[in-house]
DNA sequence: AAACGCCACTTGTATGGACAAGTTAACCAA
DNA sequence: TTGGTTAACTTGTCCATACAAGTGGCGTTT
């Protein structure tokens, strides 16, 4: 009955299609919130495959939190918000898409200046080097929600000036010109509203604006992006479910 | 040579002595950041356990995004902001202490009264119904930081009557007396600072406060706690770090 | 009826083996 | 010297097994 599941040998591991279809039944309800779920070794049987497998396959549910778990205890789907794969929580157009709002933008500046104090120190680059800037509003359903400021390495920069910044993810642009972007890290505060990004986002000035400072990287650590971006609190927050068996990866920390 | 991690039998399991055992590696630098790590095999070899246990214990360093990983590449050790413990995120007066600050605290009020309506639905409770709220000032090193305003159901708020709230740490107290605090979803925005929470944070009202809600559960989802915290943002912020490989915990969200 | 103990079942922990897939370095050949 | 191939090594995946530890239900005992 599900061997659509086990036998499509494509490459992708086994662990990986289990893990996605628990996450589908889950979404459709075939598992409702709440419910226990089957024990593992009636997975097993179903599947066909050994107790590891679907141990390996529920773990990266656990540590989603979509899952509790305990000895002798049947795991349980537990309500938990929703995970975001890295290309839908890095691309607010395909965020936008997702929650089934239209993104729309507006590029005010694609220049190629020499980098600010800030941006060249989270680069890695000499203050003054060249570097590729981009200020744009991006809004959801036509509605201003957030504004973006971000800076370029030239390696990845260079490419935007083929790009109609108006069109599209720039995200999805630059990965599909084999730019390496795999990690990110980012800082969440609040700041208020300058007098530009005030007017662009149609509020008054001082307006306490919800910041998402990121800094992008390659697989191997080297810096390729780093953006500031303001949403108005309003229309977007950020949200995150911390249980006591894992160490939280969202941390609180003193601002230097 | 490493016997005092394996013999230790008092009942942890060896794979969480392993991964701690490697955290602490990595902290006091005798595997530096960016340094690759022994092979799997030697691992195996100095602690003589299998190589199951080993991964076991380097997976929970993968998804805190302190190693990295590949097929045929050697892990390594990649530079992240150190996760922090759930007691230590939860507790300001625990991580205060983990950054080499001295807590602070003045409480305004200790008051039993019915729930409000946005309290109580989050507590899942009828407004009116009676619950224990608590507003207090928060300080590091002298320094107001947060302002905290938090519900309890009355389960756990009868218990905080006997409590100094002027003196230490209420979930640490919370959980000497048997209250089960295991889950906790935060939600992230920014707010404008109101006059009462202006002067006690000795800033201008309307300045931006980066305000943190928090439902804090029980480990079958019972909800204990609802707080609302605001943090000057000029001495907190939250940082997560994310990788392609991984689905995102920390979820950007559309205000309802 | 309530308390207790036993037992089946479940998940957590740990081991061992096997193969696939990718990396690196050494080696040989042109 | 340069290029390509090979071989050793490493990690990812998957399997099978065994035992420990906790849960829940059943039945007996009190």
């Amino acid at each position: 009955m599900y061997d659509q599941v086990v036998e499509n040998r494509d490459g992708r591991p086994l662990h990986e299609r289990l893990s996605e279809e628990f996450r589908h039944r889950i979404a459709t309800g075939a598992w409702p919130e709440g419910s226990q779920l089957p024990s593992e070794a009636t997975l097993c049987g179903e599947f066909g495959t050994s107790r590891g497998t679907v141990r390996q396959a529920l773990a990266t549910l656990r540590n989603e939190g979509v899952v509790t778990g305990g000895r002798g205890r049947p795991p349980m789907v537990r309500a938990a918000v929703q995970s975001q794969s890295f290309s839908t929580f890095m691309s607010f157009t395909e965020w936008a898409h997702s929650i089934g709002k239209t993104p729309g933008q507006r590029t005010y500046e694609v220049a190629r200046r020499p980098a600010g104090p800030v941006a060249a120190a989270q680069l890695g680059l000499e203050a003054g080097e060249p570097v590729v800037e981009i200020y744009r509003l991006r809004s959801l359903d036509g509605v201003p929600a957030m504004i973006e400021r971000t800076t370029f390495v030239m390696e990845a920069g260079r490419l935007l000036f083929d790009f109609d910044a108006d069109n599209g993810s720039i995200f999805n642009y630059l990965r599909s010109r084999g730019v390496d972007l795999s990690r990110a890290r980012r800082t969440i505060d609040a700041v208020a509203a300058g007098p530009d990004d005030a007017r662009l986002l149609e509020v008054d000035p001082n307006t306490p604006l919800l910041r998402e400072r990121r800094l992008t990287s390659s697989a191997d650590g080297r810096p390729i992006e780093y953006s500031e971006d303001c949403y108005l609190p309003s229309l977007t927050n950020f949200t995150i479910d911390n249980t006591s068996e894992s160490r939280a990866s969202l941390v609180r920390i003193p601002t230097p």
